[in-house]
DNA sequence: CTGTATCCTTGGCGATACTG
DNA sequence: CAGTATCGCCAAGGATACAG
């Protein structure tokens, strides 16, 4: 009779990286926005045109939530009419790897079956 | 008098791999759920153990949307008490490399600084 | 033990309009 | 161009009660 195995699942984090994560990563369009400024800085209208079907309230709340989380950083340009440029700081960079491997797994399924 | 209709025109997403793959891990517990699956089966109750504070509700439609996506297998177990068993199945094995990577995001953040 | 049914609250997000 | 303000819908999710 062997008693009630206790799988305690490895060492289960006491109060979770995954959700420290998670939180940053939270919200509709954020793993996107994220995506297209990996390799270079974007403006806030050629972000809105990446994310087709993104309201400018929503970005605008993302943007601002990101920047507070020091993932990435806004720069206004003193040109005419003013552009401004976000780009990903060292912390947001830690993220990519992240979100690659989940488009990664993205284009598996892809492969794997016809998904809606 | 009939008030103005709400234009209820849902923008359709546009369906990335990152997309498709993030309405696998959507929902609020949905990674944590994964997580703990990845070495073992478990239990109903010891899922719900594992994810402090979910609710039964919750819990158990994510569970079943999980099961429809594929990504795991529910088993019932003949005992008394009738017991059912979870497990991730070969696609939800792949949706494992994608949570560590961002486990491993979230360890980076909490040395890197105190976060909420 | 393993759920399901019902009620209810919260807030995420789109749409629209307006500002600098 | 780059936002902010306001409104309102709707779905996610907790609480509770109930069922097999």
């Amino acid at each position: 009779m062997v008693p009630r195995r206790k799988t305690r699942v490895a060492a289960p984090p006491p109060v979770c990286p995954l959700t420290t994560c998670m939180r940053l990563l939270g919200g509709a369009w954020t793993p996107n926005i994220l995506w297209y400024l990996r390799e270079s800085p974007r403006r806030f209208s050629e972000l809105k045109g990446d994310l087709q079907g993104v309201s400018a309230k929503t970005l605008s709340a993302r943007l601002r939530k990101l920047e507070r989380d020091g993932v990435l950083s806004r720069e206004v340009k003193p040109t005419s009419p003013p552009t401004v440029e976000y780009r990903l700081t060292t912390l947001g960079g830690r993220l990519i790897p992240a979100i690659e491997a989940i488009v990664d797994v993205g284009h598996q399924l892809k492969r794997l079956r016809a998904v809606r």
